[in-house]
DNA sequence: GCGACAG
DNA sequence: ATCTTGTCGC
């Protein structure tokens, strides 16, 4: 496997090739979302993709994939050990969307090259990044309510690398950050869009039901395919 | 040296 | 990521 050194080296090589301003289909039809399930007591790690309709929300596929970890857990190169699992579940798709958005970073990453970016350039799609918590970046003044932004400002250069972005009233931001091919207003727009009920896009939330469910299944029936629609 | 550190 | 229910506070 690729070792740290190279992980570096190539996210340093593949960086350039980010594209940060919007080429995504007008009007977006369908948005996919991406999230990967850990299992607790074995190597075994289950990415999941699920299609959804832009306006409605409605499931309109989903595909996953189990396979063991081939890479360690490193703040900053976190895409070499999901994207395998990720990719391999893209390719099973029955729809292709219009655009992804990721759990984890994408601009707003060390050497700018986070999951987001990394998935987006590798497939030459769309890609929002949507993290839970901050890697990198310093934000202030973000308001209590929903739909409130505050720039993230990297610490090196004082480049800004993405949004803080509060989803729903007095509950702790989602830092968001370009992928590939989709402007930082864009990228914000839509993840607060599809923030309907809870902290988190439903595209994110429903990614991590699949994985977790396509992980439970692989453990009970390894040799029989997960369920997709 | 110390703390921070996507999942 | 995972361990993990009820409970404190707005």
């Amino acid at each position: 496997m690729i070792t740290p050194t190279d992980a570096i080296a190539l996210q340093e090589q593949l960086r350039s090739q980010v594209i940060t301003t919007d080429m995504l289909p007008h009007p977006i039809r369908t948005i996919a979302g991406t999230d990967v399930e850990y299992d607790k007591d074995t190597n075994l790690i289950a990415g999941a993709v699920v299609v959804l309709d832009y306006e409605t929300l409605s499931v309109l596929a989903v595909a996953s994939h189990c396979m063991e970890v081939s890479f360690p857990y490193i703040p900053g190169l976190f895409s070499f050990r999901e994207m395998p699992p990720l990719l391999e579940a893209y390719r099973q798709l029955s729809i292709t969307p219009d655009l992804i958005i990721c759990d984890g970073q994408g601009l707003a990453h060390q050497r700018r090259f986070g999951l987001a970016c990394h998935f987006g350039v590798t497939l030459n799609v769309p890609v929002i990044g949507c993290g839970k918590t901050r890697l990198c970046g310093e934000y202030h003044d973000l308001g209590e309510s929903r739909g409130s932004i505050a720039p993230l400002i990297a610490e090196d250069d004082q480049a800004l690398i993405g949004n803080a972005l509060r989803t729903q009233n007095s509950i702790n931001p989602v830092f968001v950050s370009v992928g590939h091919k989709v402007s930082l207003g864009t990228a914000t727009d839509i993840v607060l869009k599809m923030a309907t009920q809870y902290r988190l896009p439903e595209t994110t939330r429903l990614a991590d039901h699949y994985a977790r469910l396509a992980l439970l299944d692989y453990k009970s029936a390894p040799n029989t395919p997960p369920a997709s629609i």
